[in-house]
DNA sequence: GGCGATCGGTTGATGTGTCAACTACAATAC
DNA sequence: GTATTGTAGTTGACACATCAACCGATCGCC
């Protein structure tokens, strides 16, 4: 309050360019995907991590966990996506988990959206970038978020697939 | 279509911790000024733009050229402030421009806000970082920035500071 | 047993962003 | 002059995100 330290021509240099270049690069992609397979960028977090775990099936606190994002948040989203047909909810009446699975048309959704998806994030980004740039890039993104307090690639696998043998599975798609 | 080239582990490692990254340090600065200060992500972008501009006030055109958003998203979002009395619109009425001038409060509050802001950009980005890294992650934006076409900081005065005299301004603040 | 705390999940209100369509004006072409 | 086109601004519908509050089950503790 005192003494506002404001940022030095460096600091601000990287953090305007750091912000310009993320909104840039963020509206790209999702545009591009938005027109290309009509998925948001919501849609295809959702469906990326559903899509790599085992039978397309999450827990609603595990997706909560992969995806740093609000429960509430999280259960608007599957409900948008769940009238679309893209996931089912199947809440095991017994243990009042909620679990969140991949529908065949999902599972068709994301795997014709993903080569698009890539195909953009080359495009705008990858492909600009030399091979010391991107290094550069992924240990400031480990150096910010080991600052902050969370490893980059740790979501996966911090709350275990479901501690024993949930419920029987009875839902469409295998 | 035919051959999508995925991601290797540098790529990946990149594009992954990019996008973690800016998430979270978006996520979290904005949360602490929506907190501190009442503003938005996108209330405190426009203020900033308005509060650097020559007795703050800016041209629709030019606003949304320096916050590279849509006209419509910016139409809405100044409509929200004005709502607030952050900002006035005064469309002049012969040449049809609309300009969008920062009320008193606007400045007070986007003078009260900003050293709020610039703490928590320091604290959860810029602390983490060395100057090397700094310079890094500002010529890896300069670098994405000129690949997609728009420089980083080139917003500002790309559009003149309205042609010839206008018309004459008669609205609240100096 | 009973009690409070916490957690996972749900809900609605409200704020924010995007899209497509429309108006009004200006500049050019015919 | 009047069509054509383009640009600035406006609008409404809808998708998305956040917040606060609530419900029910579980856990730990006395």
């Amino acid at each position: 309050m005192t003494e506002p330290i404001w940022l030095d021509a460096r600091e601000s240099r990287a953090w305007r360019g750091f912000m310009v270049m993320q909104a840039q690069v963020r509206r790209r992609v999702a545009q591009q995907v938005q027109r290309d397979s009509g998925l948001s960028e919501a849609d295809y977090e959702v469906l990326v991590h559903l899509s790599e775990a085992a039978e397309g099936r999450l827990r609603a606190v595990e997706l909560a966990n992969a995806t740093q994002w609000e429960k509430s948040r999280l259960f608007h989203q599957i409900t948008r996506m769940e009238a679309r047909g893209l996931v089912v909810r199947d809440s095991c009446e017994k243990s009042r988990q909620a679990h969140i699975t991949l529908t065949a048309e999902g599972r068709a959704v994301i795997e014709a959206a993903a080569p698009i998806h890539v195909d953009h994030v080359r495009r705008w980004f990858i492909d600009a970038l030399s091979t010391e740039q991107l290094d550069a890039l992924a240990d400031i993104a480990t150096t910010v978020l080991g600052h902050i307090g969370g490893a980059p690639g740790a979501c996966p696998g911090d709350a275990g697939p479901c501690p024993d043998e949930p419920c029987p599975t009875e839902y469409p798609e295998a």
